[in-house]
DNA sequence: TTTTTAGTTCTTTATTTGCAGAACTAAAAA
DNA sequence: TTTTTAGTTCTGCAAATAAAGAACTAAAAA
C-alpha cells in the first residue's frame, strides 16, 4: 500500500542532518558528501536509491554522483541492487567503524617516519630537544600499538 | 664570532620542510602555517624570530604574521623573548603532543553525542542498524576511555 | 528500433582560501 | 621629537572548491 509512499524528512531529521553535516566536513568532507552520509545514517530507510538521496537533500545530479562516488572511495558507504530493479541501494558501512578507526591509526606511520628522519638530521647540540622529537616517536609507536591492542580487545567481547 | 650568522637551510632541511609541511597540510594546517610549523622542528635553532622565519620560507610578512598567529592559537607553538631584544621567538610545542592526542580524543565527544541523538530519534523498526549505532556510540566511549589511559600510562613510566 | 532510465561527465559560475604588498600602529631607540 | 623596529591589519588578486545545469552514455524497456 505504501510501498513506494514519499518518505519525507521530519524538522528533526533535517536537524540531525545538519548538525551531523557540519560535524562530518569539519572532519574532512566536502559538505554535499557529509549530507549525503548523515542522511544514510539518519533516514528512516536505511537504503536509499540515487533519486532519493538527490531529492530528499535537494542536490543536483552531479553533486549527488559526485559525493556518492566520494563516499564509495573512502568506503563510507556501500550500495546493493535489487533483483529486477536497476538501481542502486546505497547504505552507510557505519557499522564497518572499526577499521577507519585503524586506519586513521595507521595513517600515523608517515608522520612517525617524517619526525623520525628530521631527528636524524638534526644537529646534536639541541640535546633537550632532540630528546622531546625521540620520545614523540617512541609514544606514536606506543599509541599505534596500544590503540590496535583495544580495539581488538573491544571486538572479542 | 658567528653569534648572528645567516642560519641558511641545507637542501636536505628545505626537503623535510617541505615533506613535514605536506603532511601536516593533510591534517588541516594552511600551507604557510605548516611549514612554520615544520621549520621549527628542522631548523638548528630551535627558537627563531619573525625575520628569520619569514627569510628561510620566503613569506610575505601578512603570511608570517598570519601563520604565527593561527599556530599560537593552536598552541602548537608558544614564544619566549629575551632581555633586551624586542623581537619575539617562537618555538615549536611538540614536546606537548601528550595534550595534542588528549584533545583529539576529547574531540570525539560532539561526534559521539550527535550519533546518540541520531540513534534516540530513529525508528524502531531497522533494528540491525539502530544496534550498530549503538555499539558504534559505545565503542566511541571505550576507546575514548582507554585512549586517555594509555597516555597517562605512558607519561607514568 | 526508439525511448526511458540511471546515472556520469563537461561547462560555467559562485564562494572560499591563501597569500602578496601596502598601509598602518604602538613601543622603543635615537 | 623623530625615526626605527616589530610586527598587524587591510586591499586585492589568483587559485582551488563546490555545486548547478546541460549534454552525454550505456543498458534496459517498450
Amino acid at each position: 500500500m505504501f510501498a513506494d509512499m514519499e518518505k519525507k524528512l521530519t524538522e528533526k531529521q533535517r536537524e540531525l542532518i545538519e548538525s551531523f553535516g557540519v560535524i562530518q566536513e569539519e572532519m574532512g568532507l566536502s559538505p554535499a558528501s557529509a549530507r549525503v552520509n548523515a542522511l544514510l545514517t539518519v533516514a528512516d530507510s536505511v537504503e536509499l536509491s540515487f533519486d532519493q538521496i538527490r531529492e530528499s537533500l535537494d542536490l543536483s545530479k552531479s553533486a549527488t554522483s559526485n559525493a556518492l562516488n566520494n563516499l564509495l572511495m573512502m568506503k563510507q558507504i556501500g550500495y546493493k541492487t535489487k533483483p529486477g530493479d536497476r538501481k542502486r541501494y546505497f547504505y552507510s558501512k557505519l557499522g564497518e567503524w572499526q577499521n577507519t578507526f585503524r586506519d586513521r591509526i595507521k595513517g600515523l606511520t608517515p608522520y612517525k617516519e617524517i619526525i623520525h628522519s628530521i631527528l636524524e638530521n638534526r644537529i646534536d647540540s639541541t640535546k633537550d630537544f632532540n630528546a622531546k622529537l625521540r620520545e614523540f616517536t617512541d609514544f606514536i609507536e606506543y599509541y599505534q600499538r596500544e590503540s590496535i591492542r583495544i580495539i581488538d580487545n573491544w571486538e572479542k567481547e
